[in-house]
DNA sequence: TTGAAAGCGCTAACAT
DNA sequence: ATGTTAGCGCTTTCAA
């Protein structure tokens, strides 16, 4: 790979603006030390000029760094490139390089990734994939992140992780719950689940709001099957095989996300089941195709854009002593998927 | 944003090789001018003390520079999150920064956006969007990135641009007759096309090859009603509505795109019309979804995750005088959005 | 408040 | 084939 292309130094705008590099620099990093006025001078003459600082030169010399690691699952899974595109917004907006990273959701492999972008020198991490039930290597990268903090680096993540860093919390209980009490009051008592792996907290947390629904109409939570796949489109379509096979008697699906929610209307499509007739599909997240589905998808919508925007805003806030936490919101948005059970 | 962390430098390496800084570095970067015997071992020491070159040092100190720019009309649009996808894995395998950013498919934009990524320093551009037929931003375009290469800066381009760089060239024309001859020999004649904006060079070759099919069997092309909107979901909308409204007798829509035809379809079930008993629909791409629409779709399948591999691939090819030119194939998806038409 | 100068970690001339 | 050293462009002590 080739050199950068050489260009307009801080000197030059310096010795236009007829002050010292020291100067120069102060003035556009914020830096106090010099008279608002001389400051804003320099910042006027470099911004005529088109001065672009060197993210590396500024980085070497010990400034901030001017990149943020994103871990993503994958990023062509919509709800990550979803989250992804927030992401990239406010960095572009701050001037940032974004490198994104695959954990393949695989929490060995994930923390080599990120011990990658540490080695790397990024100076923000945000972890947007699920947390892991797993405790081992959540204390591992734990450790990691620490020392990252501790050197200066920023993290964020989304969803429930056991890492002690600032996060953003999607609405996953109350999603659950949501969902669960949407088909209930529509008049459905036989549900089945389709989860993914359990060991991911987002899995976890939707389900614990599909029970709390069932407990809140006094229903027994332990008679609910939940089928435990892969997380996604495939894992929807086994989750639903099985599912049929073995209980059915079921009226209604509930997908823990959209990926699985469309191998389960892929499956029964096969089978010539007609949704919602026979059977209603929930799934989660609302990714953008959902409306398209067919029949469109009911499901539990998430403001992924946004969540991206907030973890990196709440990264680049001035660190704090105690992990701070954002809340997103859900909703519940119906579409066709869902009906009263055929009786 | 903070500093990143400090580690292990070169010459931590280099004294526990035993050699000196320069040698220590000749033998990571892959120069020669140091024995085989000496290399390998200098690069067996740095694995086994994990060290990982730091990559602002690198680029300041006038080496590669580590990071790709890409340019993608949207991240979160299937499309080029698969592409970004294929950028990503070649990026990871060389230890390579990629920064995306967005053009919002306007051809002033992108220009800034890629004025930004050169002044950023980053040593190679990919630009994933479409290219336009605007001669004058083009022509602006085409000066900045030969600046930008002239001072040793590497780029591709996706798609059919005119900017005299290497590129990699997905099968367009050949798809669009793929989809016009498939829905002719079903036994279609009132053929309407949804097309994207007109500036777009990926829509002009798309619509050359739907044309040629057309001739191919000695039909009239200039009978053919083409409307174009925007080449999204809501653009094959609106689209749908104007061909039914001005050519009722249409049995057939050809969208440009996955997401036109996503629109398209979703017009058509609001009015009951069903496809494809009534109207035959085929979309180009075959993005992930288009598999789990109802009907599943009929489109051209285009290798995107390969073409963003490719395209980071040239780009870091030794430059080359000339041009270089790789072409995709495509492969006709004959799904269940396509039949002969009702009689 | 401002300026001069010492690095940051690396690559690439320039020696040897 | 290997080592020595001068920067790359910036931030940041340290002096003034």
């Amino acid at each position: 790979m080739p050199k950068p292309g050489s260009r307009l130094r801080l000197v030059d705008v310096a010795e236009a603006a007829g002050v010292s590099l020291a100067t120069a620099s102060r003035s556009l990093t914020g830096r106090d030390g010099v008279s608002e006025e001389v400051a804003s001078r320099v910042r006027q003459v470099a911004a005529s000029l088109g001065y672009v600082v060197n993210p590396y030169a500024r980085t070497l010399a010990g400034g901030a760094s001017s990149s943020v690691g994103l871990v993503v699952h994958q990023v062509d899974d919509p709800y990550f490139s979803e989250i992804a595109g927030g992401v990239i917004q406010v960095a572009g907006e701050r001037g940032l390089m974004v490198q994104i990273c695959h954990s393949g959701r695989d929490p060995d492999y994930e923390l080599r990734q990120i011990r990658h972008l540490i080695a790397q020198r990024v100076g923000v991490i945000i972890i947007a994939g699920s947390g892991y039930d797993d405790p081992r290597t959540e204390a591992s990268t734990k450790a990691e992140l620490t020392a990252f903090q501790s050197l200066g680096g920023r993290v964020a993540v989304i969803g429930r992780h056991a890492l002690g860093v600032d996060a953003v919390l999607p609405d996953n209980e109350a999603g659950g719950f949501a969902l669960g009490a949407h088909l209930l009051s529509l008049g459905h008592r036989r549900l089945a689940v389709a989860a993914g792996t359990g060991a991911l907290t987002t899995v976890t947390d939707r389900m614990a709001g599909v029970l709390r629904s069932l407990r809140s109409l006094g229903l027994d939570p332990s008679s609910l099957p939940v089928v435990h796949t892969d997380f996604t489109r495939e894992g929807g379509c086994r989750a639903t095989e099985q599912i049929l096979r073995d209980h059915p008697e079921t009226t209604a699906i509930i997908a823990l996300n959209d990926a699985m929610a469309m191998g389960v209307l892929s499956v029964l499509r096969g089978l010539k089941i007609s949704v919602p007739k026979k059977m209603s599909v929930v799934g989660f997240d609302d990714v953008s195709v959902a409306a398209d589905l067919a029949p469109s998808l009911t499901t539990v919508r998430l403001p992924m854009t946004d969540m991206g925007r907030m973890a990196l805003e709440l990264a680049l806030k001035p660190p704090s002593t105690r992990a701070r936490r954002r809340s997103t919101g859900h909703t519940l948005v119906v579409r066709d998927s869902t009906g009263p059970p055929r009786r």
